[in-house]
DNA sequence: TGTCCACTGGAAGGGAGGGCTT
DNA sequence: AAGCCCTCCCTTCCAGTGGACA
């Protein structure tokens, strides 16, 4: 029941720029169209056709960079087979896939970003085949070997070829190597009924130095890259989703020109350019505009610069916490250009000062890489000569909005920052 | 040219925490 | 309950390093 005087009833009621589902913004949406990745379709298709026969297709890597296509063509796909078994299984289909067997198709698809352990990878997969929760392959418990089996059991229960995407594929084998992609790679020898294929997706080309030669070879029956759009092809992406997204004449002349202008400057990544579109539409809805203008992509573009750092900071663990807050204070207190022993030692003073112990040096230099790899901070190491080789380190975030926000954390006491010195530190050791 | 500094970063291993198996 | 597995976070140990300086 919503009531006279609910706060939401004045937003229910009010008019807004999008048409409908703004959910078309998002990248995760897959269109009825991917304009401008037609070729990479239609090479992905002709491989993947093979599996239509109930035969093993080459095992493919995609690369390419952010926001090129490659997950969304890769899905686009899987959609098209989804639709085909759909239609297959109400016998709709054309005469011409009357050969096919196209109910025996299976896909699964991992994001190994999120899933980024071999356990996790292939209970992933496995569990797809399983309907009863008792069946499940638990999230933790079971030796490799036991996962492995249960998982080569359950796909080969009946004749059928599967499909398995592995997206950010890089990500898993930089963090817990090889070691799924071996057996996985491997496994159609030992399989009796069904056909196993893989579609590794990678946004950094380098990653197959760390992969076994024989997996390496394996793997890359087929390569696939994207190139990145330029910003005419973004245009045409934007356009089209524009159109389904927006009331009519909503959109300011320059407004998807800037957007895709700005996404082209940055690798041409068209998922920026979707949310550029979409956060600027948000913008102007909460504004209560009635079109969007240039003047809300820029501030899109801040909002969203912004929110990723807040969030990157958010999400760190509590003593990563502590060592960017070390290295802000001593900032804000006249130091740059810091040391990791400077930087240790005002890290000691913030955490006893937190009631925590102090985790040792050693730890501490990893914890500075992974802010240097975050983009927090800038280290890179230098050699002073005599004075002994270290990293030298800058924050590379807005100083007072960040120790705001890492003071508001509970587990973390807000330092005098007196107490913690710019500049050179006398040793606490 | 050799020394030396202040680390860097790899390797190995411990232990806690999740959960399964017997 | 005891024994096992896997992952994560951390410590300990230590060889290696770039370049100023004697």
């Amino acid at each position: 029941m919503i009531g006279q005087d609910n706060v939401f009833k004045s937003h229910m009621n009010s008019e807004s720029v999008f048409k409908g589902n703004r959910d078309i913004l998002r990248p995760s949406y897959i269109p009825e169209q991917l304009p401008h990745r037609e070729d990479q379709i239609q090479d992905l298709a002709s491989i993947m056709v093979t599996a239509l026969k109930g035969n093993r297709p080459s095992n493919v890597l995609i690369f390419g960079k952010t926001g090129t296509g490659k997950t969304a063509v890769v899905r686009f796909l899987e959609r098209e087979v989804n639709r085909l078994k759909r239609e297959s299984s109400e016998s709709e289909l054309d005469d011409e896939f009357i050969d096919y067997d196209i109910e025996r198709v299976e896909y699964v698809y991992v994001n190994c970003e999120v899933v980024d352990t071999h356990y996790g990878v292939m209970k992933n997969i496995g569990n797809k085949f399983v309907e009863e929760w008792s069946d499940q392959i638990p999230f933790t418990g079971w030796p490799m070997e036991k996962v492995y089996e249960s998982l080569r059991e359950k796909i080969d229960e009946e004749p059928r070829v599967v499909v398995i995407i592995l997206d950010e594929l890089d990500k898993l084998v930089t963090k817990s190597g090889d070691s799924v992609l071996y057996h996985l790679s491997k496994i159609n020898s030992e399989l009796e009924q069904s056909k196993v294929s893989l579609i590794g997706i990678s946004n950094n080309l380098k990653f197959t130095e760390f992969l076994d030669p024989r997996v390496k070879s394996r793997l890359g029956e087929e390569k696939m890259i994207f190139p990145p759009y330029d910003a005419e092809q973004l245009k045409d992406i934007l356009s089209d989703r524009a159109g389904k997204a927006f009331e009519p004449h909503v959109l300011g002349n320059d407004v998807i020109s800037l957007c895709s202008a700005l996404a082209a400057q940055e690798h041409g990544d068209a998922r920026r350019a979707l949310d550029l579109l979409r956060v600027s539409a948000e913008i102007a809805d909460r504004e209560r505009d009635e079109g969007v203008s240039t003047d809300h992509v820029y501030r899109a573009k801040n909002k969203i610069e912004q929110d990723c750092v807040r969030e990157a900071v958010n999400t760190l663990p509590t003593h990563s916490k502590l060592v960017l807050y070390s290295i802000l204070l001593m900032e804000q207190n006249g130091g740059e250009k810091l040391t990791t022993g400077e930087v240790y030692s005002a890290y000691n003073e913030v955490a006893k000062g937190s009631g925590m112990n102090p985790l040792t040096q050693r730890r501490i230099t990893d914890l500075i890489s992974e802010l240097d790899m975050l983009g927090l901070v800038n280290a890179r190491v230098k050699s002073f000569g005599r004075r002994g080789r270290t990293k030298e380190i800058q924050a590379s975030v807005p100083k007072r909005d960040i120790i705001d926000l890492i003071e508001k954390d509970e587990s973390i006491e807000k330092v005098n920052t007196l107490s913690v010195r710019g500049g050179k530190q006398t040793k606490l050791m």
